[in-house]
RNA sequence: GUCCCCGUAGUUCAAUGGAUAGAACUGCAGCCUUCUAAGCUGCUGAUGUAGGUUCGAUCCCUACCGGGGACACCA
């Protein structure tokens, strides 16, 4: 049990007394106080004012006496305006957090949860063009995903789908057909990605001059469709470029699959689960030949899952990943799509029907959606060539933050210097696309995406590596006593600590519960720790203070902060450096 | 037309129905002979409109106004 759920135990206990029955109702209604002068945890007593038919403050002021018999815990009580305001003892809030902290060290947090089996699915690109700002957020995600399930006790399979089918495809195709005079990203010198896209770009600038085009793209995807040996080898030149191209970025990112499935190997098979959809009357086949789903009742339209020629749509496809990730995984308890807002329909629609064909884990599945990244022009356009460019931006903010690293540390070797550069840029981008609550649209600014002050990556990085540097000056046991400790801001660091566990179990029954995957909580979480450490070695001296056990509580303190600050960060996939 | 999401400071973002709505950027004023100035301190500034529920609403409900997205035999 968490230090948390202990002391908010400990006070409904009371609660209970007072009520003569269970008050399983309060559980999860302590907060932090927001102010510290008040104390430091603080319950609400207005809910109780109606059971036990008293006023809120007296309520508070008979909790506050009986509480205080609790000396190991709650070292004052008071009411004030309906709310308990509770000041914990040195030893429930320092000695107690700290030790837990130290005992667990990074597995401080994990919940006691029974263990199953998760794919989740991101980053599934098309293969057309290179990956851009959108695809990171998705990826960012992802991975924080991964990291959070498998915190949690969850076994993870990374996985995705690769979409190398369809018309977007035959367009660059197209392009390269006519304008590519047999160019390839060796001989140009391109990652094969940025190559193809080249071409997609071009195609869509040089159709709408040429709108017959369009007619002879479709004519490329029917010939690929009917095996035609040129066509498919060409495609697959093309797809193989670009893949090619997209695995340097994903490599780069740190980005790997267990399961990488192929949308041009699986789509044909979507048509044995229609089959089995059909006999089990989930599917019936319109007059028009199509075969359908028939959502209505659930306020969903009618879907086609299969075309009247028999050939694969869409969603057909993913009925056919369903199938195949369900063979793989017999025990699967779900899977996490990360997959952009837009596509919301598409899954209520997909999780209606896995539910009607009866896989068990469907219900626990959940589509992770989140917002636009827009520019503060408007929406990005691939077709426009208006995107923001994943390699680009990476590259970008590496030399920013080489720059400032050579600028502090001349003789630092080249190899560190990169190392180093990369970590801070990529935890630049990280934490600008997770630190915005999923579902909400952002916008991203070129500008203030690449400043490396104020509330950005770096500073989180930079916190821990400065608590590191005064730690590592001393190496100190941990004390006996924390009584020493006094000062607000001491407490305010305490508190965080006390909060994680907390934090991480609201995500994992958000998770749960409403399927919501609220992993930004979690980067406003370190941020705010972060503030108040960096307030706190700025006020407080930590190691040339003359009372010997008062360094020996700070540098606990401190250590215990770094240690959670990193655990923190680590699950939003971001990785810190020695120094900065 | 139907459905979903969003309107918070000049800007970008926070705030499980709780107390004085927090940060960051921008601007101005300070702090490096003192554990890393990618830092800290201070000042200015906001809940789209109208109702409702509630002891209490940025949060829940209704209507309206504004912005975005979806509703393919596209992927």
């Amino acid at each position: 049990m968490t230090q948390w759920s202990t002391i908010e135990k400990s006070i409904i206990e009371e609660i209970e007394e007072l009520v003569q029955s269970k008050a399983d109702c309060l559980s999860g209604e302590m907060v932090v106080c927001p102010n510290p002068l008040w104390g430091d945890v603080s319950l609400p007593c207005f809910a109780l004012a109606k059971i036990l038919k008293k006023s809120p403050d007296e309520i508070a002021k008979t909790l506050a006496e009986k509480i205080s018999d609790h000396v190991a815990v709650v070292l004052s009580a008071r009411a004030d305006g309906g709310f308990l305001n509770i000041t914990l003892t040195n030893k429930a809030l320092f000695a107690d957090v700290l030790t837990e902290v130290f005992e667990k060290k990074e597995e401080y947090g994990k919940p006691q949860h029974p263990l199953g089996t998760y794919i989740v699915e991101y980053a599934s690109p098309n293969t057309n063009k290179p990956l851009h700002l959108g695809h990171l957020r998705n990826i960012v995600i992802g991975q924080a995903g991964i990291q959070f399930l498998k915190f949690i006790g969850h076994t993870v399979v990374p996985a995705e789908i690769i979409n190398d089918r369809g018309i977007h495809i035959m367009k660059s195709l197209l392009a390269y057909q006519k304008w590519g005079e047999g160019d390839t990203p060796e001989k140009s010198k391109m990652k094969g990605d940025h190559f193809v896209g080249k071409y997609y770009v071009l195609f869509s600038s040089k159709v709408k001059e040429q709108p017959e085009l369009d007619e002879e793209a479709q004519g490329l995807l029917k010939k690929l469709e009917s095996g035609d040996k040129e066509i498919t080898k060409q495609w697959k030149q093309l797809n193989d470029w670009v893949i090619a191209g997209i695995k340097e970025t994903y490599n780069r990112l740190g980005v790997e699959f267990e399961e990488e499935d192929f949308e041009s190997d699986i789509y044909k098979q979507g048509k044995e689960v229609v089959d089995l959809g059909k006999e089990t009357k989930i599917f019936s086949e319109r007059e028009d030949g199509a075969v359908i789903a028939n959502l209505e009742d659930v306020g969903l339209d009618e879907k086609v899952v299969l075309r009247a020629d028999g050939t694969a749509i869409y969603i057909t496809q993913d009925l056919a990943l369903a199938q195949l990730r369900n063979e793989r995984h017999p025990e699967l308890n779900g899977i996490l799509h990360v997959v952009a807002r837009e596509q919301e329909y598409h899954f209520r629609v997909l999780f209606e029907i896995l539910k009607r064909l009866e896989y068990s884990w469907a219900s626990k599945s959940s589509h992770v959606s989140y917002g636009l990244v827009n520019l503060p022009s408007g929406r990005m356009k691939s077709r426009e060539g208006t995107v923001v460019d994943a390699d680009a931006l990476l590259d970008e903010l590496h030399a920013i933050a080489e720059k400032e690293i050579t600028d502090r540390w001349e003789d630092l070797p080249a190899a560190a210097v990169t190392e180093r550069a990369e970590m801070i840029a990529q935890a630049a981008l990280r934490f600008y696309l997770l630190r915005v609550t999923l579902h909400q649209d952002m916008i991203y600014d070129p500008e203030e995406s690449i400043s490396l002050d104020g509330a950005t990556g770096p500073y989180l990085q930079y916190t821990v590596t400065r608590i590191k540097s005064i730690l590592e000056k001393k190496s100190l046991e941990q004390p006996d006593s924390y009584d020493i400790l006094k000062e607000i801001e001491e407490r305010k660091l305490a508190l965080h600590l006390l909060r994680f566990p907390h934090v991480v179990e609201m995500i994992s029954e958000q998770l749960q519960e409403s399927k919501q995957f609220n992993i930004s909580v979690l980067a406003q979480f370190s941020l705010e720790l972060a503030q108040d450490a960096n307030s706190f070695y700025q006020k407080h001296r930590v190691l040339d203070v003359k009372d010997k056990e008062l360094v020996s509580a700070r540098h606990a303190l401190l250590t215990a902060v770094a240690s959670v600050l990193s655990g923190s960060l680590s699950l939003c996939s971001i990785e810190v450096p020695e120094k900065m």
